[in-house]
DNA sequence: CCCTCGCTAGATCGATCGTTCCAGGGGCGT
DNA sequence: ACGCCCCTGGAACGATCGATCTAGCGAGGG
């Protein structure tokens, strides 16, 4: 396959992104990862680290955003199950694995410009979509892009908090919450 | 002074932390920006830069929490102001300087055990300031604990979604929230 | 059969990082 | 005035990182 590698190499960088974050994300330690040889890294990605955040980042993005679009109504409506995701991830992987746009967000807007634009694309999408099943549920225009913002926000934040207590607690409590804020937006709960 | 120096390190450490992360943190960068030879850093905190990060993140953590237990009370039930805050420090600083908590708790997490404990830590001293405040206000106890760890998620969210959008709208519209929820959960809404 | 080209494979470079080490300076008590 | 000790000042080291470069493998068309 022609992508085949390519595509590795995004997920895979992905993985590290979501582990350690824009800094983290060491080129031996993804080749060795990826099963690819050091040099097939800059040939699939001439542009080297930040053209493989940048890569791994909008994929990532585009992924979320689809995966949201395709979510049941019931479950945009008890918006926690999404923060329920997260829980498992993290536990499955010894509070390690985050977010591979949240992660790099923070340590990488400062470092490349490139991957600043990357995650706040990314960010949109998700955003965007959310705030689409949202107005479909009945929420106004407006009401509808703040409420998907502080979610995506609650969700990366809580993400966060459950990383460092090692503990599914912040998740869980923000998704709660958020499922309540969701609730109370509707026109009618039934 | 005696330990006039040893702070000036953690400050700017601090200031270092909230822009670039534990990664981006530069023992060169820290000892040229506190005005300090590059000697006197590991003669203050022998423990290099591990010990630098966790000093930093306690110490700001107790900060922050002591900040919250000073505010007036109207400042407590519109949370949406300590947002306010954040949109301040982010576009004086051209959206650079984030929350010196935060920022290192993504990308410090998996490389130091010690920069983790450090940050679960610094969050829980503002959670628990701010839980005590909501119960002083008569939020009931384990919703007033559910709550603030709410809060404090959606503000370290908003602000990396600030920062990567270079727009306050993420934390205006999370702050709003979270003043409603507030208000919501309050015994009566004056 | 051979030539071409996409891809693998890894040695290597310069820069930078955290860390270690030692030499000098200045205020304090005696 | 002297010696002690906390602190400053910076050189130097090994490790590691991202990036560059070149050589070789191997399937497909002439």
């Amino acid at each position: 396959m022609a992508g085949a590698s390519r595509e590795r190499i995004e997920v895979v960088a992905a993985e590290l992104l979501a582990r350690h974050g824009y800094h983290g994300l060491g080129l031996k330690a993804l080749s060795q990862a990826a099963g690819l040889p050091y040099g097939s890294i800059y040939h699939h990605f001439p542009g080297g680290k930040e053209e493989i955040a940048v890569a791994a980042i909008t994929g990532c993005g585009e992924r979320l955003g689809g995966m949201i679009r395709g979510l049941p109504d019931q479950a945009v409506v008890a918006t926690g199950t999404m923060f329920e995701a997260m829980v498992w991830q993290l536990s499955d992987s010894d509070w390690g694995r985050g977010c591979p746009i949240g992660t790099p967000a923070l340590d990488g807007a400062t470092e490349s410009a490139a991957v600043r634009e990357a995650v706040a694309g990314a960010f949109a999408a998700m955003t965007s979509a959310l705030a689409e099943r949202l107005a479909a549920l009945g929420v106004p225009g407006d009401r509808a892009d703040h409420l998907a913002t502080t979610i995506i926000a609650a969700y990366e934040g809580a993400t966060m908090l459950a990383r460092a207590q090692r503990s599914p607690a912040p998740l869980q409590a923000a998704g709660e919450a958020m499922t309540a804020l969701v609730r109370a937006a509707l026109p009618e709960t039934p």
